[in-house]
DNA sequence: ACTGACATGATGTCCAGCCG
DNA sequence: CGGCTGGACATCATGTCAGT
């Protein structure tokens, strides 16, 4: 299914509370809880349910939580580094991994109050971020991958351990991102090139608060779906 | 070929401590 | 004190692999 193709099922979706969404759509059974916000999107706008896990055949669909006002509260996921390390970081690509994922954006703010039961969150309008055709914005990507790119190998480089660290672009972040074992360890990041590991955890991509406000002020163009 | 354990990846959130 | 930093947790889906 390709991003466009939900445009008309969103505008019926804004400002209800997910109680009422069930209803109206007949997916009373859906339980939502913190991890599946998303895959209640997915169901609403009739989304394929199966094992792609791509959101579209051309671009991405994020939620990401807000406050009463609209503005973000967290930083957004965007995806993890892992075993891509080398090619993101030592190949010179014109693009990559991390460009491609971002280069057509459907964004949907969900206000969640603190302290309130998920029938209670609802869906804020949604903003279609789309860099394909526009050099602005890829270029500001570019040069936030850059500015991280840079950092990173600095630290592998010169930091105290060795290994990276949190790495911040205007709009783009690289921070740290995992979970401890059954057995106490971590999944580090292993570089073939290096030899070595560059960091005792698994790290991801991050959009900043920053982002979401640009893009909720117009700084960040992109177009609301009403 | 089936099954179940386990690892990995994706998504999203929480929070303590630090700092301006 | 609010935002940032850096680490961590929760949940679900999928991939891998050994035992049967």
């Amino acid at each position: 299914m390709r991003l466009e193709e939900v445009f008309d099922k969103l505008p019926k979706l804004y400002n209800k509370p997910f109680s009422e969404l069930k209803l109206e759509e007949d997916i009373s059974g859906f339980s939502i809880n913190k991890g599946n916000t998303g895959q209640f999107l997915q169901a609403l706008l009739d989304m394929p349910n199966n094992s792609d896990l791509t959101d579209f055949d051309d671009g991405e669909l994020k939620t990401n939580k807000t406050r009463i006002d609209g503005t973000p509260d967290q930083t957004m996921f965007i995806t993890q580094i892992s075993r891509d390390f080398d090619s993101l970081f030592f190949e010179d690509l014109e693009s990559n991994r991390l460009l491609d994922k971002i280069s057509n954006l459907l964004y949907l703010p969900v206000v969640k109050p603190v302290g309130s039961d998920p029938e209670d969150w609802y869906f804020l309008p949604a903003h279609h971020i789309d860099s394909r055709n526009n050099e602005v914005l890829k270029n500001l990507y570019l040069q936030d991958f850059l500015t991280i790119k840079e950092k990173v190998l600095d630290d592998l480089e010169n930091s105290s351990d060795g290994f990276i660290h949190t790495a911040n672009g205007k709009y783009i972040q690289i921070r740290s991102k995992d979970s401890m074992k059954k057995d106490g360890t971590y999944n580090p990041i292993y570089s073939q090139k290096l030899g070595r590991e560059v960091s005792n955890k698994n790290h991801a991509f991050y959009f900043k608060r920053q982002f979401m406000l640009a893009v909720q002020s117009g700084e960040i163009p992109s177009n609301i779906i009403l």
